[in-house]
DNA sequence: TACACTTATGCATACGTATGCATAAGTTTG
DNA sequence: CAAACTTATGCATACGTATGCATAAGTGTA
């Protein structure tokens, strides 16, 4: 059924019905409530290809997905932020667009298709590279676009809503500059350091330590999966059976895998190793044990990030900038001293 | 730009714009390839909603996702499941809406207004639940549907590619039927007995047991959750220290929960209770100990439900079926007697 | 009563594309 | 060479909605 037909069925025209169902002021309350009762006894919904033609929305926005995972669940902060995302946008009536590029071969890119066919409103990424195709296009388009969490590697995004990578490492490093007996490795954990991300973690904790007099004595990698983790710690495991380790790890994925090799090894945690990881993802306080980690606040970024979008979309101009959130160090049962 | 400004510019007609882009055989080669050519340089793409105004068709399709998680990580079968879904639409050249209803007052539910507002060719569903109105629309509408892995509850609906519930619970059932000792006391640790579901993986599971001459000695209830199954198993702990088990888990989650809490009770596994889950989500192979669990061929039912659903938008007729897939006793550390 | 003014409704059009139809150009056939 | 085809292109229109403009109806004022 169309506007037209309805309008015909129950005795008005086609643009009384658009403006009662758009809640123009235009037309009377009697009216305007006699076209949405029959509209909904109808089961009638304006079409939204036709409407978007016309005005220029299309109530969608499209979430850019990380592309390097096997599965949306290898690394659960990114399901956990496209859930936060998600349900911030559609709180809002937008509906919302996967865009996940998973390697097909095509001339085009998703991003770039999705943005110039109109198939959504504005952007929110979660990515943390953006290739410089990408970044020409937005900002050439001036296209509504927020990143989130992770900034993009290489370059400078407009409009950022993030973690202050550095504020992370240092976190985690003071807690063992203070907490740990002063025989301890202090380790890192993490994705290789070609990584902005993971080489400004490094500083940080480094930084953390040299306050209190110690430094980072181990850097560990492995990739950027739980199972790579395990199996970084079980190759190393000379280093964690001949002394007690303070253990950084660049996120709370990877500090599971570690904690699996850990209890592989027979090593107590926390009294022989402690573990500090980075996100607290939800997982991190319901599995055993808890895991002490850096809290990345990502509701607050969520929040602030989806409306800034929604508000450009709206047509409010914003001056391009980088919101960087600082970071709460929460102590569960992988670390000891817990009341410092 | 617009396929007339393009055409213009080019100095052809908008029809032959239209024509080439569509890979039409009205025009010839050259002139088709001197438009492509001309159409990549200026970066043009089609506008998508004139073009699914006019042929009715808009390239994307819905994904219902269950609407009881607290997050999207709660479960992580069905995030394996929506990547899997996702990565088999894009790569088939769909855009991906996640319909996602969390709960927002509105007259109108999302899946009935993304239906009616044709924002998608059609849906596929992970939902276990569908309402009566929503079964009817689908229905009635004709709209191509498909539903996949677990069965709505209540109603019978068309087009299903999922699980044997029953046959899950034999393929427990049996395996501790022959590998337990007469002594163990076999539980089954699942959600409500009030969902169908649940309710027939019970039943498999005992007559699994009855042919080898056992039968269910506990039933714990849990909720859909990880905390809820470490919960209850702690609230049981005379159970599982009192003597030996073997513990038939609604799924992998809940497992992952309850291996917690007997770690927790110092309960050793497999030698005092012997663990089987379902599902065999990723993670089940990557956590210490190693998951034994009923695997469901999840691949298998994504890639026919999603090739039948996009011949159901290519307007082929399908006779409503129901596809039950055949699960398979995958046994790793939680088990003991591994070649059974 | 006549007038200006306000309010509510309908008419006509435009959004950007796909496509039936007409037509021009080219090709084959008798 | 004319007629009948074939092929390639453009013209005009329709998809379903939103909205500027014209207009009808209603209200208040002198």
């Amino acid at each position: 059924m169309t506007s037209k037909e309805l309008a015909k069925k129950i005795g008005v025209s086609q643009s009384t019905v658009s403006r009662a169902l758009n809640d123009s002021p235009l037309i009377s309350d009697d009216i305007k409530n006699y076209v949405r009762e029959e509209a909904a006894k109808a089961g009638f919904v304006l079409n939204s290809q036709a409407r978007s033609l016309k005005i220029h929305k299309t109530g969608t926005i499209g979430i850019l997905f990380p592309v390097f995972f096997e599965s949306l669940s290898k690394n659960l902060m990114f399901t956990y932020i496209y859930d936060l995302v998600q349900r911030e946008l559609i709180k809002n009536n937008f509906d919302v667009m996967m865009v996940y590029d998973y390697g097909q071969p095509s001339e085009i890119g998703v991003l770039e298709r999705i943005l110039k066919s109109h198939k959504v409103d504005g952007f929110i990424s979660l990515r943390p590279t953006l290739e410089e195709r990408e970044l020409t296009l937005i900002c050439n388009n001036k296209y509504p676009f927020v990143s989130l969490y992770l900034a993009p590697e290489h370059n400078e995004i407009p409009n950022f809503f993030g973690v202050d990578e550095k504020d992370l490492g240092i976190c985690a490093g003071r807690f063992f500059g203070k907490n740990s007996e002063p025989t301890a490795s202090n380790v890192f954990l993490s994705i290789t350091l070609r990584s902005d991300s993971s080489r400004k973690r490094l500083e940080g904790f480094h930084k953390g330590l040299e306050e209190n007099g110690k430094h980072v004595d181990s850097f560990l990698e492995c990739d950027f999966t739980m199972e790579s983790a395990y199996n970084t710690v079980i190759a190393k495991k000379d280093l964690f059976l001949s002394k007690r380790n303070s253990l950084f790890v660049y996120n709370d994925m990877l500090s599971l895998g570690a904690i699996q090799a850990l209890k592989t090894l027979g090593v107590a945690i926390p009294e022989e190793t402690q573990i500090i990881g980075v996100d607290d993802i939800p997982m991190a306080s319901w599995v055993y044990p808890k895991l002490s980690t850096v809290r990345i606040p990502v509701k607050e970024m969520v929040s602030e990030g989806c409306l800034t979008l929604m508000e450009m979309i709206d047509g409010k101009k914003f001056p391009p900038t980088v919101n960087l959130y600082d970071s709460i160090l929460v102590l569960r049962d992988t670390t000891r001293n817990q009341n410092c």
